[in-house]
RNA sequence: GGCGGUAUGGUGCAGGGGUCAGCACGUCAGGUUCUCAACCUGAAAACCCGGGUUCGAUUCCCGGUACCGCUACCA
C-alpha cells in the first residue's frame, strides 16, 4: 500500500488515471449542511473527471463515535442523491493496519513511544484574556485553553523507555517533527502552501489505548485507497502538514489537496443547532427537494464563473471545477434555499416531481394508489395546477391538501376576510343550484354559471368567486378558481359548497 | 497567546490597474390578476481601514482591524 515504488508506478500513469476521491463522515452527529456540501463536491469532482468516490467512516474515537447515526448519515446522502462507488469503510474495523504504520513510523525513526499519561504535560493558557467561552453548545468542548508543550519523552535515552517499559507504563507514539525546515503542499484552492515545521507540535499517531488519531487514520487509508485528490472542509487546512510530513515518513507522495471554505450560519459563527435546522434530514422532512438543495448548495462556495444560477444536477457535474471554489466561508441562506426550492418545484416537467408529491402524501396518510394507475393523469393535473404556489412539498398536504381529502378545514382568516359579506350564503345557495344543473362540467361553464349568478344578484363576481374558492378549498390562497372546480369535480364541488352553506347558516 | 486563512450591497456569487463595479436571492414602491404565487416596471443597497507601488487603485504589496480555522491521546 504504502510502497513507494507502487505510488511511483501510479503517479506516471495520473494523466491516465482517473481521480479517487472520499467523503470521510465521523458519526458524532447527523449529516449537517457543511458535511453534505463537502460530500456534494467531492461527487460532483468525481462525476466531472469520471472518477471514483469512495466513502469512509472515520470512527476511531470510541469514546465520542455513535454507530447508531451512520445508517442515519447514509440514508442523508442518498436523499441527496449522492451515491458512492465503493464503501463505506469503518476505520474502526482496520486498526491492525494503523498500528502497524504507526510501529512503521516508530522504527524509522521518525515517531518516538510518548509515556506521559494522556494530556498531562499541556500546560500553560491560549491566552490570560479570551477565556469568554460561553457554555452550552455542547459539540466542541475539549481542552481549548491548554497548549501542548514538547513532550520530555521526546529525548528519552534507550535505558529510560527500557525502564519505563518494564513498569509497564502504557505507550503512545508520537510523531518526531523535525525542529527545522519547512514543511510545504499544494493545495488547489489555496495555492502553494509553506509552514515552518517548529510550528508543528508533536503530535500524536497511536493513542496509549492502541487507537489511531485522526491524523495518522486519514493518511493511512488515503495512501491504502489510492486517493488522488483530497476535497474537505478549510478546518483541516493547518492540520495538513502534519499529515504530509506522516505522507513522507511513510514514503508515500501526498496527494493533492483542496480545501473549501465552511459555511457559517447568519451570525457569521458555526453552523448550530441555534441556527435553525442544520441537518439535511430536517430539510428533507420540510419539504426540500434534494435537487433543489443540491443546486443551493453547489453554490455555494463554489461558482462557474458567470452568472449562473439555476443548474439542473448534469450541468453542475459538467461545469464543476476546482477552480470555481472559493477562498471565503460562505453564510448559509434559507430565503435563497426556499427560492431553489420554488424553481425545482415549478419548472421542471411535472412527472418528475410526482414521485416526491407522491411521498408527501403517503407520509400524511393521504395517498390513494389510483393516483398511480387510473388516475394517473388527473393526479399530475392536479399537482401542476397546485405547484406555481408552492414553495415546498409540504404545501402540497398543507394549504392544498382539499386537492386530495375532503377532510380539510376553513380557514379562519379566509372565512373572515370572504365569508364576513351577508349575502355570501345567498349567493352561494344560488350557485349551488346553478352548478348542480349544470350538464356539462367544465371551465367555462363553471365560469357563465358563476357570472350569471355574480350578475343576477348585482354582485361583483369577484366576491363570489372568492367566497367559493374558500367553501370548496377552505383557503383563501388556492390555484384559479375554475380550473379548481374542474380539478375536483362537480359532485365534490356542489357537496362541499351544500357543506359549507351548512356552516354558514347554522339552524 | 501562537500559527494560518479570508475580507465586493443584508445574503450568495462575478469582476478587475482606468467599468455607470455585474448577476441572483431578499427588501421597498408601483402595475396586472378572482385570492395568492407568478409576471412586468422602478428603487434603495457594496469594493474593511491606513500606508505604499503606479499617471491612476476596489483590483498589486505591506501594516492594522474584524472574522474564521488550527493550536486534543476530537475528527
Amino acid at each position: 500500500m504504502e510502497r513507494s515504488h507502487i505510488r511511483k508506478e501510479s503517479d506516471r500513469m495520473s494523466a491516465l488515471q482517473k481521480p479517487r476521491v472520499r467523503f470521510a463522515p465521523s458519526p458524532t452527529g447527523y449529516l449537517h449542511v457543511g458535511g453534505a456540501r463537502t460530500a456534494l463536491f467531492n461527487w460532483l469532482f468525481a462525476k466531472h473527471e469520471g472518477g471514483t468516490l469512495l466513502l469512509r467512516v472515520e470512527d476511531t474515537d470510541v469514546e465520542r463515535n455513535k454507530p447508531e447515526l451512520v445508517d442515519g448519515i447514509l440514508v442523508a446522502l442518498k436523499w441527496l442523491g449522492i451515491e458512492w462507488d465503493e464503501g463505506p469503510f469503518f476505520q474502526s474495523q482496520r486498526g491492525a493496519m494503523y498500528r502497524a504504520a504507526a510501529e512503521r513510523i516508530l522504527a524509522s525513526g521518525a515517531g518516538y513511544p510518548c509515556y506521559c499519561k494522556a494530556t498531562a504535560y499541556a500546560g500553560g493558557d491560549y491566552s490570560a484574556t479570551e477565556n469568554d467561552d460561553h457554555e452550552g453548545e455542547g459539540d466542541d468542548e475539549g481542552p481549548k485553553s491548554l497548549k501542548a508543550v514538547a513532550c520530555p519523552c521526546r529525548d528519552f535515552s534507550d535505558a529510560e523507555r527500557a525502564a519505563r517499559e518494564k513498569e509497564g507504563i502504557p505507550r503512545a507514539i508520537r510523531f518526531k517533527t523535525p525542529r527545522t525546515g519547512v514543511t510545504k503542499f499544494e493545495d488547489a484552492v489555496f495555492g502553494p502552501r509553506e509552514i515552518q515545521n517548529a510550528d508543528i507540535e508533536d503530535f500524536v499517531l497511536l493513542r496509549s489505548s492502541g487507537v489511531p488519531t485522526y491524523q495518522l487514520s486519514v493518511v493511512v487509508d488515503d495512501i491504502d485507497m489510492r486517493i488522488t485528490h483530497i476535497l474537505r472542509g478549510a478546518d483541516h487546512l493547518s492540520n495538513t502538514p502534519k499529515q504530509v510530513l506522516i505522507y513522507h515518513a511513510l514514503g508515500a507522495t501526498p496527494p493533492i489537496f483542496a480545501h473549501v471554505p465552511l459555511i457559517l450560519g447568519p451570525d457569521r459563527t458555526r453552523l448550530s443547532k441555534r441556527h435553525g435546522a442544520t441537518s439535511v434530514g430536517s430539510y428533507a422532512d420540510e419539504g426540500f427537494l434534494p435537487e433543489a438543495f443540491r443546486n443551493f448548495l453547489a453554490l455555494l462556495g463554489w461558482s462557474t464563473g458567470d452568472d449562473s444560477e439555476f443548474m439542473r444536477t448534469s450541468e453542475l457535474i459538467e461545469r464543476f471545477q476546482l477552480s470555481g471554489v472559493s477562498r471565503t466561508n460562505a453564510i448559509f441562506d434559507r430565503a435563497k434555499l426556499e427560492w431553489y426550492n420554488t424553481q425545482y418545484l415549478q419548472k421542471p416537467p411535472v412527472e418528475e416531481l410526482l414521485p416526491f408529491v407522491e411521498g408527501e402524501l403517503r407520509r400524511a396518510g393521504l395517498w390513494k394508489e389510483v393516483w398511480a394507475t387510473t388516475e394517473r393523469a388527473w393526479f399530475a393535473h392536479a399537482v401542476d395546477l397546485i405547484r406555481p404556489r408552492t414553495r415546498l412539498l409540504t404545501d402540497f398536504t398543507g394549504w392544498a391538501r382539499a386537492f386530495f381529502s375532503d377532510e380539510f378545514d376553513y380557514e379562519q382568516e379566509a372565512r373572515d376576510k370572504f365569508w364576513k359579506d351577508e349575502k355570501v350564503p345567498s349567493l352561494l345557495a344560488k350557485l349551488t343550484e346553478a352548478l348542480a344543473a349544470l350538464p356539462d362540467w367544465n371551465h367555462d361553464a363553471c365560469d357563465a354559471a358563476l357570472r350569471g349568478v355574480a350578475a343576477a344578484e348585482g354582485v361583483k363576481a369577484g366576491l363570489l368567486i372568492n367566497a367559493t374558492r374558500v367553501a370548496i378549498v377552505g383557503r383563501a390562497v388556492a390555484p384559479p378558481l375554475f380550473d379548481t372546480m374542474v380539478v375536483l369535480g362537480k359532485g365534490r364541488v356542489v357537496a362541499r359548497l351544500r357543506r359549507a352553506l351548512a356552516l354558514l347558516s347554522p339552524r
